[in-house]
Formats: structure tokens, sequence, C-alpha cells
RNA sequence: GUCCCCUUCGUCUAGAGGCCUAGGACACCGCCCUUUCACGGCGGUAACACGGGUUCGAAUCCCGUAGGGGACGCCA
């Protein structure tokens, strides 16, 4: 049997952490076993869906990668064969006619929660003759749920899980303007796409006992269900708004990047043994459903952020530099010429191992991209340039000038140690506000390679402008 | 309120009855490396929610309690 699994979002918002983490197993799931993975807008909604909301979705899954087989299916355009099933069920007596209006149910569920009791549908068109229809009045069709015995789901995550029949009540299947409820949709779309596996979050796992029973009614076959636990906020609750809840859009402009996100969600929920960093390929490799843990887990920014600086690290400067030059662009106000390119090209390892995201990797990156003095960005490399300092700079540069035909990180470490040695002060005496002078901060790369990556030239008019 | 689920360091987790004096990772704290910041290396603080069983032996199995979460829509 071949696996295939589906992620099925609603387009009401943008694609959240939760929903890529579901997205991703069921990429992974598919994967692992040469299956299928496809992708179905759950658009039957039609006030909340928007738009924005779809395209916000399709995009967070390609920045990510989770890249789906064949066309995405939208839910609305299958709601004639939705009715169809619904009317099937309706002929077989699996389901029935309720002409109960939503204000009357309304104060039904009011009357049951006021007396202290479970709110559900109490069946009062189960049984009652549609002659009794009032006039004018568009009915719903519900399912005619058994009322004894119990459904029993065998979880891949969750095990077995059992509920008392008479805990479920008779669900709308097609509302009364004829389009159908979230419940039968899903179970039709699963069924028709051929879905083996319904990889979805916790929050479902309700819903499943549901869906199983109009599975039951149609005869068709059941699928595996894993119910993977959902992910919390850093106060234990479900992720949401409260929580400052993000969209990955929003992850990708903090500077992260899909690989990092993969690898972190991965591990959010599901492990193998003692691995931490583990690549896309080894994650389809060793990925596998009994591996999922069943409780929730805390969303934990500052891991996400140690993975992303791994991350950032290892990937190829050939691959970094594209990504990083809109951002450096962006703050410089222009483009970044030749020159400056190729110091970036030149700096980019020495400042890669330093930046835990783009955002900072551009960042740290700007003295190389621009020319002339930078911009001092703290009060503590400011105090570094004291008089003292600044002539000091000033002899530095003049002692340099004979270093200028051989301007290598050796020839230049060499120069300015022998330059320190004959001030007779000490090399970090000279480096610190050497450093501030040439990039700033008190934080940068080696301070020699700083030297030989900005050049000579530039080096000399940095520390002149510095020395005054 | 009703039903369902969950519970190992602050966080993510390893753990399938003896391998557990409970391991790893992030974070935190030291030390080393060092011109800075990182990286890296070494070391440290820190957890089996509680109470009963079962067993020669329980983080692991069973029951209960507490705490947490989820679901109870003509939303998905």
């Amino acid at each position: 049997m071949t696996v295939v699994t589906r992620f099925a979002p609603s387009p009401t918002g943008f694609l959240h952490i939760g929903g890529a983490r579901t997205a991703l197993f069921n990429w992974l799931f598919a994967k692992h076993h040469g299956g299928k993975y496809l992708l179905r807008i759950e658009d039957t909604d039609r006030a909340r869906s928007t738009e924005p909301a779809i395209a916000a979705i399709l995009d967070g899954l390609s920045w990510l990668g989770l890249d789906w087989d064949g066309d995405v299916t939208y839910q609305f355009s299958r709601a004639a064969r939705h009715a169809e099933v619904a009317r099937e069920m309706l002929a077989t007596g699996n389901a029935y006619l309720c002409y109960a209006s939503p204000q009357e149910l309304d104060e039904m569920r009011a009357a049951q929660k006021a007396a202290g009791k479970p709110t559900r549908y109490d069946g009062r068109w189960r049984d009652r003759d549609p002659k009794e229809a009032p006039a004018g009045v568009a009915p719903v069709i519900r399912l005619k749920a058994p009322q004894a015995g119990q459904t029993v789901i065998q979880d891949a995550v969750q095990g077995e899980v059992t509920v008392e029949n008479a805990q479920l009540d008779d669900m709308i299947l097609l509302r009364a303007d004829g389009t159908p409820t979230y419940m039968l949709a899903v179970v039709v779309d699963d069924h028709d796409m051929g879905v083996t596996h319904v990889i979805r979050g916790d929050d479902h796992l309700n819903n499943a006992f549901r869906q199983l029973q109009i599975i039951k009614a149609m005869g068709w076959p059941e699928p595996v269900y894993a119910h993977i636990p959902l992910i919390h906020g850093a106060d234990g609750a479900k992720l949401s708004k409260r929580h400052g809840a993000l969209g990955v859009d929003a992850y990708r402009d903090m500077g992260f990047l899909p690989a990092a996100l993969r690898n972190y969600l991965l591990r959010l929920g599901w492990g193998h043994g003692d691995d931490e960093i583990i690549s896309t390929a080894q994650a389809i490799e060793w990925f596998d459903l009994p591996g999922v843990g069943r409780s929730a887990s805390r969303f934990d920014m500052v891991k996400l952020t140690n993975l992303n600086s791994h991350y950032v690290r290892e990937t190829p400067d050939r691959e970094l530099i594209p990504l990083v030059l809109p951002l450096v662009e962006k703050r410089i106000g222009g483009k970044v010429d030749s020159i400056a390119l190729q110091r970036i090209e030149r700096g980019m390892p020495g400042v890669k191992q330093r930046a835990h995201t783009l955002v900072e990797l551009a960042d740290s990156l700007l003295f190389y991209a621009r020319h002339g003095s930078p911009a001092i960005v703290d009060d503590k490399a400011r105090a570094l340039l004291t008089a003292e300092a600044r002539s000091l700079l000033g002899k530095l540069a003049s002692a340099l000038d004979a270093q200028a035909t051989d301007w290598g990180e050796k020839q230049v470490e060499d120069a300015i140690r022998h330059f320190a040695e004959a001030q007779g002060v000490k090399l970090g005496h000279v480096a610190q506000p050497l450093r501030v002078a040439l990039t700033g901060s008190t934080a940068s790369p080696g301070i020699f390679e700083v030297l030989a990556v900005l050049g000579a030239s530039e080096t000399k008019t940095r520390l002149q402008a510095a020395a005054g």
C-alpha cells in the first residue's frame, strides 16, 4: 500500500508554527515511506477564507521546502461531491433531516449549560417524521450516529483511545444552505484523495471519533490516525496570538533559515536518541510515528536561535550571500558596489560564525559594505577612542604606510605586533581602539583579518578619520 | 460542567522492569583558548508531579490524587 498523507490548513490566517510542524511531519512521513504528500486548502468557510491567507500558506510551505505532490485541492470546489455523499447517507438511513433553527439550538445549549449538562444536540429530529417539518425552514442533514457502544481509535501516536458513543451527538453533515461542514468534507476528501495516514494536531482527536462514524456509515476504509501533540507558548497554553504567535513569514523576516526551522520543528515532539542536528535527508530516513511523543511541547525561541546560528555557519557562502545581500542593501540604502561585494565575500567566513540570524549577519556586514568610517554602535565602543588612543591610531596609520604594498593578514599582524611592541603597549591596547575605528564595534572578526579584507587604502582612510 | 489526552532538569528530549549514582541538547555559571566577540574544549548547577500497589527489583506496569492541556459551533 502506498502511503498518502496530506496537510489540510484552513486559509483563515498565516501558516503558523504548529501548522508548519504538522506539514513537516506529513511530508517527512510520506517521503520516508516513498509515498505522496498532498495539500488541500480547506476553504469551505467562505466568510473567513481569504486569498491572501491562501497565498501566505503556499508561500510559507514553499519557503520551508515542503513541496507537495500534484495540484492543490481546494475543498470548496468539491462541495457538490460532499452534498452527494450526504444525500447518499440520507438515502441509506445513516443520516436524517433536522429542522431545528440555529436560535433553537442556541437555546437548547444554554439550557443544558445552565443545568450543568454537557452541551450536545439532543436528537430532537432524529426519529421525527419529516412531514412535521415547519414550513419555510431549510433543514440540515445530520449524521444518525450510533447511540450505544463505543468508538475506538488505534492512534499511531496516542495509542488506543475509546469514547462512549453516548458522548457523541448527531453532528451536522450538510448545512441548511447545502454546503458541507468540515466533518463531512474532510472525510469525503481524505477518502477520495486516497489518504492513508491522517497526521494532524491533537486538537482533532475528538473529531476523529465523529469522522470515523461517517467512514463506517459509508463503508470506507479507515485511515491510520496520528494525532500529534500541540505546540504551546512559553506559558504552556496553546500557541495563540496572545503569545505573539507568528506566521512562518515572520521567522523568515527575523532572519531564520528554513533548514534551521525544519530541524527545530522536527525536534519538537519527536526525537531520535541524542541527535540534535539532523539534516533533512537524515530526517527522511529516520522519521516515523513511534518516535513522536505524546505530550505538548513549548516553543523556545532561544533554542531555535541557537540552531539557526549553527545553520548560518554551515551554509556555504555562495548560498548565504544572495540571501543577505538584499538585507545589506536595504540598510545602506543602495547597491553594494563591486569593491564592497569583494569585501563581503572575503569577510563572510569570519562574520558568519558570529551571527545568529540573517538579520544579524547583515548588520555585522555593514562595516564591509560601506565606505569610510563606520558608525559607532555603542557607548562602550565610543569610550575606547580616547585622545590617547586616537593619537596611537594616527601613529599606527603612518607605521602601516610602509606595509601598503604587502597587505596580507600575516604581514599586517606582524606589523601591528611590532608597532605595539615599539610603542611599549600591549597588543590589546592597540587592537581595541583599532577595531572600533575600523568596524564601529567592540565585537568583530579577528582584527588582522578585518584589515586584510578592508585593504590598505580603506584602512588608512578610517584610521586617519579616527585619529582626527 | 462533560468527555478525551498529557506529566523526566527552566526548555526540548533519551529512557520499552535491572545497562540509571537518570544520558544528551539549549539556556545559565566557572575555567581554558584568545586582540574583542563568537566558535571550540573542559567542568558545574539542575528533573523522574504526589500517594498507593505489582515485583527480588519501577522513571518504566496498574490504581488513585493533583496539576496542565485539548474538545464540546449550520468554524476548521
